[in-house]
DNA sequence: GAGTGATTTCATAATTTTGTCACATATTGC
DNA sequence: GCAATATGTGACAAAATTATGAAATCACTC
């Protein structure tokens, strides 16, 4: 499958490379601009581009004049990067036609997870539909997981667990890192609800249930076996 | 199988590159023109052009004109790209002839949807016609839908609709999804609307309408069985 | 315009899910 | 074995989502 390309945008060739080097790991093809002017050229020329990340403060062309140029002919997801000072209420009111803002400095992981939301959002990148290991089915399309042959009910919550689970099979996941997945990334409430959830999904799955380990002190494991 | 053909006409080289380059995408043959009086020659030298989608904006012969001098002899689509400003309202009350309107800017996505709307309706391309499954017959040229042989009465919505759910049996959608694709691109209204026809509908399809399933925090989903 | 049916919105009820708590149970390090 | 800490569990309250009926709005015809 063609490679969904993300145009990065930011007078810093530094801060090029650590957003480049991050979505490269998630596998998107990256291009880069060091400039406004380059960035509208690039954007022209390449017809293929689905994401925009934009650095506000560059010389030549600020962010938001090639914001307005891009705009003007096209609706693809922009993610603006804001520095320190600017106060994101000022910029809510103002309705400037970016997606997402993030103010630096971020964590690219936290980019990383904007721009997959942003992409998800537009259907430009579909995802793996059906995951099967060691007797589980589970289809994210009709959102139906089958155990055995026999489709078991889920909440919403638990069949996005499960799915986070069985999505990274055989590796310890932290109760934090499944707060940030599985629940959105500024939910602040008890990580012990997970347990809960985890209980839940273990007497829905039978048998089955055991493949999601216990790792003291740290969280949770799904492994078949 | 020929290639629908298809005319752009925007005085902007770089519009024209990026409304082509989706089209050829989607397999159409795309025609351009730099202005109106340019258009209005390409349209009557090439016979077999399908669907027109014509800037208003341009120097020498604006949309508006080259609309009325293709009016004079063609039915044929006309899709208009209005700027910014034009109220829709505005342009709603004056038939000008035009079948849909798009402002800029736009997401090349829903330019490509009208136009498949368009030609579909043209019967230009074709689709299946047919749709049977479970005991429910669905004709779609017809506009009927009959149940274990007694035909139902629909709205055109509710026939849309479960037009919708019949084509992706066993898939989950979400409420945006059906919004997008049974009501138009750039409907905003309440998403609760689609909870109060799926009402409708359950009941009008009396047993089966069980086949309709609810995916709680989710959407729905159409399902035999 | 009035009348009709389709469509949308709204308020409320019904339902389901989710999060929290308290207590039971398990694990670890000493 | 014993504290100290972490996880499991059941019950319940809180929150969120959907179903439903009715009213308001819209679109069209006569």
């Amino acid at each position: 499958m063609e490679k969904v390309k993300i145009l990065v945008v930011d007078d810093e060739a530094r801060m090029r490379k650590l957003v480049k080097d991050f979505l490269i790991k998630k596998d998107y093809e990256v291009i880069e601009a060091a400039d406004g002017q380059e960035a509208v050229d690039v954007f022209f020329e390449q017809n293929d581009i689905s994401l925009v990340i934009l650095d506000v403060m560059m010389p030549k062309m600020d962010g938001w004049e090639v914001l307005k140029e891009i705009r003007a002919y096209s609706r693809i997801p922009v993610i603006m990067l804001t520095a320190k000072g600017d106060e994101r209420d000022e910029l809510k009111g103002f309705d400037s036609g970016a997606d997402e803002y993030i103010s630096k400095p971020f964590s690219p992981k936290i980019l990383v997870a904007r721009v997959d939301a942003l992409l998800r959002r537009s259907n430009l990148i579909s995802e793996e539909e059906k995951i099967e290991t060691g007797g589980i089915i589970m289809d994210k399309a009709a959102h139906t997981v089958t155990i055995e042959g026999k489709q078991i009910e889920l909440s919403f919550k638990e069949f996005e667990l499960l799915a986070y689970f069985m999505e990274n099979q055989g590796i310890a996941l932290s109760r934090e890192k499944i707060l940030n997945h599985v629940w959105n990334y500024d939910y602040f409430g008890d990580a012990r609800t997970i347990d809960t959830h985890v209980k839940k999904l273990r007497s829905k799955m039978g048998d089955k249930g055991d493949y999601i380990k216990t790792i003291w002190g740290m969280g949770y494991k799904f492994e078949v076996n």
